[in-house]
DNA sequence: CATGAATGAGCGTTCATTCAT
DNA sequence: GATGAATGAACGCTCATTCAT
């Protein structure tokens, strides 16, 4: 049955991708890419049909890896701002442990040759974490905003206490609950 | 030390360089941006030692261009609120009437090739911007924050507000004053 | 010293490379020629040692079909003229009925790839017919011209009468005469 | 105005391409035909917006110098059969003095993407040649055969002729008053 | 013996930048 | 100064062939 394609290459293109990305931008030669991953420049088309097939199936990874990183370990029981919290917490620390992946992450939200598919199919990686969202605004004043508006300010208040964390990473837990708590006063939670 | 904004073919050069970013992206070929310019491919050189710094001059000027149109016709005798709100208003009528210039001005700004040098710079053009911040944080629950971290939130705070306002113009109006009261729950004011 | 005609796949692979050849030209890819063959790319190489070499078999078995097709049913009692009509005819009749086959072969024909010897051996093949063209322009104006350059001359006329028949199959039969004519008359027969 | 699109180096690419192509086939790299005119990579597409342009343009200069070649010094004033007779020596002339425009144009001809619009195009270089047919076989045996297929009887007996002068230049001479009366006698003049 | 993943040279084309005109 | 032709490195992708399974 020959040699079965590796998952452990699929895996390393697509570590080498992030890296790459985050180091060099969305222009980074798919021929560095395979050789950082360890693998002929051919073989990266073996596992990825085109540089967008590559690039969707990363975005949506990393998308997922975020998701699933920022609820780990929630307090089941606990009351819904605590959760709220722990969520967020996860999520800066997924964020500035991982800062490749949160640049590639980056690039790749803002890239044409994301498709709209793909974006959506990244927004259902994050459906419990908007799940969360909506509870958290719920009786606040934001309850009337369009659902999308809030997401959006949660991310960019997110995108905003990440840059901080990582720039002054002495305070990171500071900035991580400022970041935090102003999320609140804008929701009222 | 900028070279002599030589007049009409600068201009030209830098009009079309927004609009053709906005279109096509930073990888856009300095041929297309020159024909759109009306100008041959070699002349652009003549004007832009390189691509980079076509790039990042058409950068600071669009942060310029966009910290003038905030601070315009603001009532100087009025409340702080008041003018704060009527900048952010400023603000948000720029990006959503210039949607090139906001575009090209969001791609060049996460571009690795705009140097921290004119990053610094392009700060300097929103400094009234920022005092203006800085008053309106002064006695709210952001007072100890560092004020970098208050402008990013700012900062992308108006980029949600401006993606609504331009995905749903018919309630422009709404969405605006939703961003801003956002931010003054945040900071208190 | 051909490799043993090992079976099934042997031909599979041949016929498929006939029918992709015809439809893509010889620049296609093995791998296609496979794929259409039912087996795995890597068996073509167990069967056919380079490209090359399937090529050349191929042009060979072709050849020979082409030969054995136009020598069929030859009504060996009957004048010379009658068999040798009849064989134009059969040729004609492989031709236009083996559109794939006949493509395939003008392609292969004028390959830089088939090697003198593989065409030295393709002429063997037709041994039979060029005897009979042997005996029809005997006795004719062409009775001391270079034997390879009638048979050149029968095959261009050969080649533009199937054209002619393949483009205007309804009057196919007329144009088979027609062609036979032009030729007789050369020869003198 | 810049330093113009120099002819010279267009002639030189459209002679390296025939050189190349005669010796490697249509498959040759741009790149080689480049070198081969003494122009840089680049510039071939300066000159050709495509492979498949320069191809075409290349056709068409061929056949039309193969025409033009043709027609010269014919004696306007004698009979038709001896202006048909020096076309046709003119005709063989041409290919045996030019191997690789010959071959050239044969790869051409049977290429896929010489489009039909580019075919037609080159029957108008021919048109005068297809006229003199015409005459020759108005009142012979085909007077009634679509005249294409007349043109493809006489473009296969040159073909096969030109090989034959080519093989045996000693005899050429010989060979080309043979493929002359073969064509004759087939059309009746 | 069959399979199909692995390899890497090779291709057509693009593009920032230079420089002859 | 303006023009646009010239340059050549670079890129994404293909494909004949090899070889681990």
């Amino acid at each position: 049955m020959a040699r079965p394609k590796s998952g452990r290459k699929r895996d390393a293109l697509i570590a080498a991708a992030t890296r790459v990305i985050a180091a060099q931008g969305l222009s980074a030669p798919t021929a560095l890419i395979a050789r950082e991953a360890g693998v002929s420049n051919g073989s990266l088309f073996t596992y990825f049909e085109t540089k967008t097939d590559l690039f969707s199936q990363l975005y949506l990874e990393l998308k997922t890896g975020m998701a699933t990183a920022s609820l780990e370990g929630l307090p089941a029981q606990a009351p819904l701002r605590e959760q709220f919290s722990r969520m967020w917490s996860n999520w800066m620390r997924w964020a500035t442990s991982n800062p490749a992946k949160r640049r590639a992450l980056a690039l790749l939200g803002v890239s044409d040759d994301i498709a709209q598919e793909t974006r959506a199919a990244s927004h259902l990686a994050m459906a419990e974490v908007a799940e969360m969202l909506e509870l958290a605004r719920a009786r606040g004043p934001m309850r009337d905003t369009p659902m999308a508006f809030v997401v959006a300010i949660m991310d960019s208040l997110a995108e905003a206490t990440m840059d901080f964390m990582v720039n002054d990473p002495a305070k990171a837990d500071e900035h991580c609950r400022t970041g935090f708590d102003a999320l609140c006063r804008t929701l009222g939670c």
